[in-house]
DNA sequence: CTCGATTAGTGAGCCAAGCTCAACATCTTT
DNA sequence: AAAGATGTTGAGCTTGGCTCACTAATCGAG
């Protein structure tokens, strides 16, 4: 019953990436939380940074943000809430919508980018250090894959 | 800066990862929502019904299921109480320790059981549809590669 | 046999990271 | 200028965890 066959192959799949995700996360957090920032805050600030399209970077809509961390613009509202309180970005008036928020990475941002990418890049590494680079490309490459297609698949 | 060489590669599949997971878990939760089971209840069914070692399956004891889903014993009473409520397991006394629970699958919890596997069986397979099974088999290798690892670096 | 230590489960209360729905200001278009 | 679309946010909810403190029961000396 319920086909032992070999296409649990996916499911078990999805097991295991909840797990990895699980820990690659909770490391995450335990390293950056001297620092005070969540994975969350840790990501917005990443996304922040490298806005590729923008000529300047590290300046950005609220909702653009939001989009790109594919979140609700409510959400994205509550984390540029806890970033800005920390001093790591700062609410700007767009001149051209004054509806608009522009976003910008203050030095201190700019700073904290450097430990979280250090950070990120520890931990990942350890979790994924047993696996030879060539099957970790892959393994990204896999993903990425998967990703694309579902992408075509739901915004047609 | 920050060293944009080929170690990257483990930081990148970490946010592969998330976005998998975010999308799986998603839709597994729509696919199983008209059901009124999370995907927690559904990791919890899952993990109670094939529990290995234990000859009689489908018995296991609380702090057990917790230590399965690698999760808080608290966290696991209150997923078991949703269980309960739902009829999907018992709690009953443990003829041998007072002090313990034994949970068991009702026959209600069997049929979601069923139900569950499809649909993890269902999205798994949607999301991983484009990866060629021998790419997923090898996916999964490496991810058990670097949980085990992981496990044996942290649990000495 | 009893008494202290340990273990199993849970109540209370917290946190992160989302969500929706509705309000409000501000464009944009007709 | 009125109608509608868009950008941001307040209020309040959800999931899936967490810790700390407590009770009840078992176990291990002595």
């Amino acid at each position: 019953m319920t086909s032992p066959g070999p296409a649990d192959t996916a499911a078990e799949l999805a097991d295991a990436l909840t797990r990895a995700m699980k820990r690659i996360r909770r490391r995450t957090m335990q390293r950056l939380e001297p620092y005070g920032i969540t994975p969350a805050q840790a990501r917005a600030l990443r996304t922040l940074a490298h806005a590729p399209g923008c000529e300047s970077a590290e300046t950005m809509r609220l909702s653009e943000l939001a989009d790109r961390l594919r979140i609700a613009p409510r959400s994205a509202t509550t984390v540029v809430d806890a970033l800005e309180e920390a001093g790591l970005v700062a609410r700007t008036p767009d001149p051209a919508d004054r509806r608009a928020v522009r976003l910008v990475l203050t030095t201190a941002g700019h700073g904290a980018l450097e430990r979280i990418s250090q950070v990120r890049h520890e931990v990942a590494q350890q979790y994924f250090g047993p696996v030879s680079p060539a099957e970790q490309d892959s393994l990204l490459r896999a993903l990425r894959h998967a990703e694309e297609a579902y992408e075509a698949g739901t915004t047609p």
